[in-house]
DNA sequence: TTGCTTGTTTATCGATTGAAAAATTAGCCT
DNA sequence: AGGCTAATTTTTCAATCGATAAACAAGCAA
């Protein structure tokens, strides 16, 4: 006598959702989907997951492809917050304060496996917006934590140079691939996640200062 | 009139190639095109690079997965140098030198599209064999440095704790992240590559001493 | 030259993919 | 109740996938 209950969405006498209900569910579940296998999951195995057939899809999204770039707009645009830019340039605050609050939440935001696997994901695919994203933190991150050194070292804002932006971003990827190992690999608490963060902060800081008091010398010498 | 010279491996009259040389070349072109493609990668785009038909792959490896294995062997078991071990347990020079020393040839060795794309794309695939490389990142190379910045700071050695390991994870990742984004995004001068790197190895040695020197206090307090 | 070994191709299969066209039906308006 | 709109399903297609079986042919040995 075969069980009739397998799945738990069988038979369900066929519920109807809103349109923008159900191009939702498609968006949230692709994020789902995509970040576990890939995007080269089948849309079959999304709309089996949604309890819907699969050519619903194509009343939503004129192509695969269609949904992948409304997945990266949740994903890449939706979840980046203005504020974490004004928490950097709090100017009222310690630095190294600063940059600790901003990591905590900044990591709250982005360290969760949806994020980081289609950000790893789009971005060995050689997605433009995965580029534009890297730029998005040089400028709006990266330059500005610069900045705020520089200030913090009386010294005068400029361009930052490229070896610069390299050092910063050695200490921002150390932070983002402790979030990658910790999620993909393993559960870690978010006390040890803060512990790792103060420590890649006060470093980043201690080394950052010492090279621009090195600048700042020759006045003095 | 067509172009008959459209592709440069057409009509040659068929050379036959040794077993073992054809096995290499397959290896070789697997890893070339699973590092650009994924390993979705078909095996008819594989065959088409090498100039063979498809099938031939099947009289070399039972099936694809057999040959992903072999690629797999061949970017994660024989790139790995003993001698990294080595170097950073020279206890005759400062841990700082060595250390320097040490990231600049090991990331001479994995900072290539081949290697990058291939252990981040066997990362996110689960495979067993990407957390059996970061366990052995971690105890050939982290917990030794460990240990060597505990015997520089004169500390007796111990088995280092969770929170240790991620401190040198966040250092670790740092550099390597930097090798993904200058791989996947641009090419960087190996000038910038060594900067970079000493300027993260001093960040790193420097906080781990002061931690390790806090330790180290109590005694004379 | 003959013949055998083995590297290679030809032909083909069943499963799965993204996608289109047409039929169906749930649910609201009147 | 009747009917219209739109959400959903059914059916189907061409392309592509990994893989198998059998035919073919290059090169060495006799």
């Amino acid at each position: 006598m075969p069980d009739p209950g397998e799945h738990p969405t069988e038979k369900q006498p066929r519920q109807r959702l809103s349109s923008d209900e159900r191009r939702r569910d498609f968006i949230q579940q692709s994020i789902k989907l995509f970040a576990e296998e890939g995007f080269e999951s089948s849309t079959r195995e999304l709309a089996r997951r949604l309890g819907v057939t699969q050519p619903l899809l194509y009343r939503y999204f004129p192509s695969k492809q269609d949904l992948v770039a409304a997945v990266y707009d949740e994903v890449y645009v939706r979840r980046w917050r203005p504020e974490w830019e004004t928490l950097i340039a709090d100017r009222s605050r310690p630095l190294t304060d600063r940059l600790i609050d901003f990591y905590k939440v900044y990591t709250d935001a982005i360290f969760h496996p949806d994020w980081i696997r289609i950000y790893l994901y789009s971005g060995l695919k050689g997605e433009e917006i995965n580029a534009r994203y890297m730029t998005l933190v040089t400028s709006k991150i990266l330059e500005p934590i610069l900045n705020e050194a520089r200030h913090e070292a009386e010294l005068p804002p400029c361009t930052p140079s490229l070896e610069e932006i390299d050092k910063l971003w050695v200490f921002h990827g150390g932070i983002f691939y402790f979030g990658v190992i910790k999620l993909v690999y393993e559960k870690t608490s978010p006390d040890r996640k803060d512990q790792a963060i103060e420590f890649a902060v006060k470093a980043m800081v201690a080394a950052l200062q010492k090279e621009l008091g090195a600048q700042a010398v020759p006045r003095a010498g």
